[in-house]
DNA sequence: CGGTTATTTAGATAATAAATTAATTAGAGA
DNA sequence: TCTCTAATTAATTTATTATCTAAATAACCG
């Protein structure tokens, strides 16, 4: 939970998610879409990862990053609902995020 | 939203919040909570106010502080959507915080 | 094997955040 | 007004985080 809060803490960071939960990207995608350096969207995504809130899977010479939702819908709604209990819980529909919109950044 | 974000990124910010979902307390109450110095305490009710998270109110001497349910559930909840929509929105029982529970800590 | 691409790890530095002590503002009450 | 309590602001120190450059690891391809 700390891991998670601090996970999201961070603009960069948020902007990855939110790249994540339209496509798989490769390192070097996501990196590209930063002003940064790879060494430190490495370390983002390092940290995102350590959070439990993207999963990385080798392909090749690549390495593929995708959003792993369930962790991100679980800790905020339970959160929301220790501070502000309600009746509904929210469920996400995990398998097939949206990939129409042309929104990307928070 | 980044000054949300910020704010909860920090356990005893976190903590706070708790209690003050349970009570509206002043200042000192908050601090008598914690092992830091007032003044640190302060500091964190500073960024929790800026975030628009608690509100302050003076009566006499004492200030005291309250949650402001609306923003922090409207803000993740918003969040939890960009990144993994739902058609359900969570919404609040903003007026009336139930009172019952012994859990004030995250 | 040697070269090229993809990505991370190491090491160093700069920018931010957190905590402390000391001093200040605000109000209550004799 | 003087003093006491409540709380914040100021100034400083310390710790953490973010970022960079340079070097290392991993995998592909000739």
């Amino acid at each position: 939970m700390d891991a998670i809060f601090e996970a999201l803490a961070s603009t960069p960071r948020r902007k990855i998610l939110a790249y994540l939960s339209e496509a798989e990207l490769a390192a070097g995608q996501i990196a590209a879409k930063f002003e940064m350096t790879k060494p430190a969207v490495s370390k983002h995504l390092q940290i995102l990862e350590h959070a439990g809130l993207v999963r990385k899977r080798r392909e090749g010479q690549f390495l593929y990053y995708s959003l792993v939702s369930e962790n991100l819908v679980n800790t905020l709604n339970g959160y929301l609902q220790e501070v502000c209990p309600v009746s509904r819980p929210l469920k996400c529909d995990q398998a097939k995020p949206r990939r129409g919109g042309g929104r990307a950044d928070a």
